[in-house]
DNA sequence: CGAATAAGTTAGAGCATATAACTAGTAGAG
DNA sequence: CTCTACTAGTTATATGCTCTAACTTATTCG
């Protein structure tokens, strides 16, 4: 029997395995900084990594499954992007929440078509609720929990807590929507000083 | 030379054709509506109409065309719920700045495929700045700023007004976004206090 | 070495968009 | 009424996609 099936990190085949998995995903998001998930294609994938058509399919068992990996992947990477932001330990809560705010703001900018993903990605077929995917969500919002449990009163409930935290969650996922669709830029106005008014706005909320 | 080509809606055979469209229209948003624009596909759309494949090509250009004119269509049903909102006379300017985002709320949450098409459209490949849409996004943001236009001070500048309408709209898309996906539901939140909150929020500030 | 396993190949099914060439029906001018 | 021009629809086809199946080659490991 023995089991191993593809173990993905054992011995060399295990590295290998894992390498290419890593440059499918890297082709992969480049397709879609370009064209967006509709032209993200397995095919040009396998055309551009040399290898031909279904060679792709030993390492994902589908198009979606793919996707779904580049999905959870860019959650984790909004999370420590957000966490980095908040680490700065001499720095108190309000400090903290800002940091946060343009933190989620810098890392959606730099990368949108990543972002899009996250917040789109029920559209592609797939199940947007299936494990991995829920579990990965939760880590960037548990990083905003973390900061507003600390900017509030320490008597607050948690209940209040995580409506601030969606609150906040909500007018950045706003903000941040319209700006990387270009609604700001076609209207002529700097997103900058509205982030500022939202955020403080939150801050002078949780001090009351 | 007459260059009549194929004018819409002159004689019996404009009509038909203009009935043709809105037949193949329909089709298209209920397939949308449950499957998502990934689902959205021609050769269905004319099965279901019991004509066979390319016969649709004489109504629209292409499958992006298709698209395009269903996202005008919801630009446009939009943006008169939202007018209907707010029409009515007796009401001040803050009972119609609520009641224009309750009628935002509900149009989104009603038709949460078409919602999504609004502001998703972008990723589907074709060319989101093409003129009608531009056009068509403009009126619901329209009327937005014709409410907080009488909500503000009269002194206010149009510059000031434009930032407010911004931020209202950011809020609404923020919860909008969220309350369809899912991701209060998933959270147990109710997400009418938040609306109720940001939407008092911003009279508060109008007010000031 | 030799056997199991994995990676990669080609072939092809099935469905999609889209074009081309053709057929049939209809509107409107004379 | 007839003839012509146009239109809606058809089938056939090119191309591209996802994904499965069957086969071939290479590599790891007992």
């Amino acid at each position: 029997m023995e089991e191993r099936r593809q173990a993905a990190g054992s011995g060399l085949r295990g590295r290998y395995r894992a390498q290419v998995r890593d440059e499918i995903k890297q082709v992969a998001l480049n397709q879609l900084a370009e064209g967006g998930p509709q032209a993200l294609s397995l095919n040009a994938v396998a055309k551009t990594l040399g290898v031909s058509g279904p060679a792709l399919y030993r390492y994902f068992g589908s198009r979606d499954s793919l996707l779904t990996d580049l999905v959870v992947d860019a959650y984790h990477d909004l999370a420590a992007a957000l966490e980095a932001a908040v680490a700065k330990e001499e720095a108190g809560p309000a400090e903290r929440l800002l940091a946060l705010g343009y933190a989620y703001r810098a890392w959606a900018v730099g990368e949108p078509h990543r972002y899009r993903l996250l917040f789109r990605a029920p559209l592609h077929g797939y199940d947007a609720h299936s494990d991995p995917l829920v579990q990965a969500s939760r880590l960037a919002m548990g990083v905003a929990v973390d900061v507003l449990t600390g900017l509030g009163d320490s008597g607050e409930s948690p209940a209040s807590t995580a409506t601030r935290a969606t609150t906040l969650w909500a007018r950045l996922h706003g903000l941040v929507s319209l700006e990387i669709e270009g609604n700001f830029a076609s209207m002529g106005l700097d997103p900058t000083p509205l982030y500022d008014a939202e955020i403080g706005a939150l801050i002078e909320e949780g001090r009351r």
